[in-house]
DNA sequence: ATAATAATTGCATTCGAAGTCATTCTTATG
DNA sequence: CATAAGAATGACTTCGAATGCAATTATTAT
């Protein structure tokens, strides 16, 4: 059913039909109604791929996830998807999880006209920005920057949120800290790490003691394991996310036989449902995720209308949701 | 950048720079070259979108979600996205939330003349499914089912997985059961409590009550308080997700002060990764998310290709995770 | 009633790639 | 060396909607 068709049987001209569906332009109500009838009768719907190819542009935004899936990303997709529906736009999905399908997902991005990128990924090199630049297509990172600030990004201030956790943790006397980080490729969990870092750098904490995991559960039972194997143990533990601070509670509970938060406080990061859980009941810093994701798309939508506003990095505070995952520290044996 | 520019910098016509980037279409090896190293310099790309007009085919899958989350929706759009993009085509992203949007969501789905239409969301009338199949657009329902399967679907074999965690209670001496179902206008959440009654019906056990939740911790607790005030407590309870166990397990412990499972038995259902976490180690069952969601895209492709096969169910067997939330009845005090 | 103006309408073209068909250039064969 | 068979090429048309422009009709003012 195409508007040749429409016409047709309204006996009018396919311009005509077209205009029909192009709202501010003018068509007597006479034709309107004729129109209307014959597509109502035909079941026909104006193409949107046509129309992308006439007004050089699709509507269509590329969202770059990676498929290990990080915890709250199905949040963050379900929303920006809202929000990108709300500028009446569509998402069009793509996975990257190797550095080296880059060059292929870029492409595939390319060639589908896209009118602007969201980036959840992180292999994605200033290269990457430079070539849709050069086509003209605007990027918004989430919750990833690029040092020389180049692109737009929309980023939860990690630095501001750990303040707030290791404030907590020093009201409470603490002075033994462990932090468990992310995987060292993640740009999140770099963020998280020097947060931390900086937080404890401020209240005269040096050489703060660091384990890696990968965000997951297993592995903060792991490397918590393997830590307490050969260090003495700290007070606090500074998790880079809830799931591994749920982890670490785990661990100190079930293998090292001691009590969170009376033994060993421990502090998340991210807010997801489980840390609210009453075995867990996590002191942790929730991302404003709706704002972010909505921050992102208005962003990007900005972009799109007025290519030369200037790249513009977003940074939104975390929200500090105290659990009963922290107490005083307990008195020094030493 | 289009065709034409690259045949004029080439020197060859525009069909000849088509045919390059077309396979299994003769091109002289100078031909080739020439464009190959204009395009090259042009930073040419094939125009997606003017392929589509031409090809009457988009490569695109309309993938409906609903927002308010399930808790293995990421792994489960995830995994489709990762399917679909190995078929190479890519996912379109819908939002489904309420009835009344789905008129809009059609049109818009209709619009941009996908291959094909994945499901996951529960407001899909049997309308819904009568429309695309009047525009020959296939499409595929995952974890729904229509009553007279007009329309493929794949699905986790509810039935059969219930049987499993029913026959697990049954062989440990339970006779009073709960079972504490999904919301009710899921065709998901029916499903398992259906299985659920009938695996305790082959049992000789009728009359189970019954309550109802939304899946949500919070929303098990709630309703387990409220049953347990008023009702002696049964020494089992069979939840319809393990968002609600977990949630189950914690009202248990906390606010009826008693032990799971030596006083109260809980299983669940999906095996989300917080079932294996200590605290919880639930009896659950498991969906084969990467085989279903792999079935899903094939009885896509295979319709998009031979829109003629007829529709058909295909039914996961779910995979039984024996966690420690099941132990033997205690002694009838009666 | 007529001129002047405004509102509609249709024709023809455009977007960018792909395929048909006729033509030209290769290559192999007798 | 001639010629048939095959490969390669380009001109032209197609997909479906949108729009500039010119032509037509409707409206208003005089």
């Amino acid at each position: 059913m195409t508007s040749y068709d429409v016409a047709h049987a309204a006996g009018v001209s396919q311009s005509a039909v077209s205009r029909v569906y192009r709202p501010g332009v003018s068509v007597s109500k006479k034709t309107r109604e004729k129109v209307l009838k014959a597509a109502e009768e035909l079941g026909y719907k104006p193409n949107a791929i046509a129309r992308m190819l006439i007004n050089q542009s699709t509507g269509m935004i590329a969202v770059i996830i990676s498929s290990r899936a990080n915890v709250n990303f199905p949040e963050v997709l379900a929303q920006l998807n809202k929000h990108i529906a709300e500028k009446n736009k569509r998402v069009l999905l793509f996975t990257l999880d190797d550095a080296d399908q880059l060059e292929t997902v870029i492409e595939q991005i390319l060639a589908y006209q896209v009118d602007g990128v969201v980036a959840l990924t992180a292999h994605f090199e200033p290269d990457s920005v430079t070539q849709f630049a050069k086509h003209n297509i605007p990027v918004v990172l989430y919750n990833r920057e690029l040092p020389d600030h180049s692109v737009s990004s929309v980023c939860c201030n990690h630095d501001q949120g750990l303040r707030l956790l290791v404030d907590i943790l020093v009201n409470h006397h603490h002075q033994h800290f462990l932090i468990m980080a992310g995987p060292k490729n993640s740009d999140v969990a770099r963020a998280r790490l020097s947060g931390a870092r900086n937080a404890l750098l401020a209240h005269g904490f040096t050489d703060t003691n660091v384990v890696y995991g990968d965000y997951s559960y297993d592995s903060a039972r792991e490397c918590l394991r393997a830590y307490a194997g050969k260090n003495a143990l700290p007070t606090a533990i500074i998790c880079s996310n809830d799931t591994m601070a749920i982890g670490a509670i785990d661990e100190i509970r079930e293998n090292l036989n001691l009590r969170v938060p009376e033994d060993i406080s421990v502090v998340g990061f991210d807010g997801i449902s489980a840390s609210a859980w009453h075995s867990y009941q996590l002191t942790t810093v929730s991302q404003p995720t709706y704002f972010m994701t909505k921050a992102a798309v208005e962003t990007l939508v900005n972009l799109i209308e007025s290519p030369d506003v200037p790249p513009e990095t977003r940074y939104w505070p975390g929200k500090l949701i105290e659990g009963n995952s922290v107490a005083t520290a307990p008195r020094d044996n030493e």
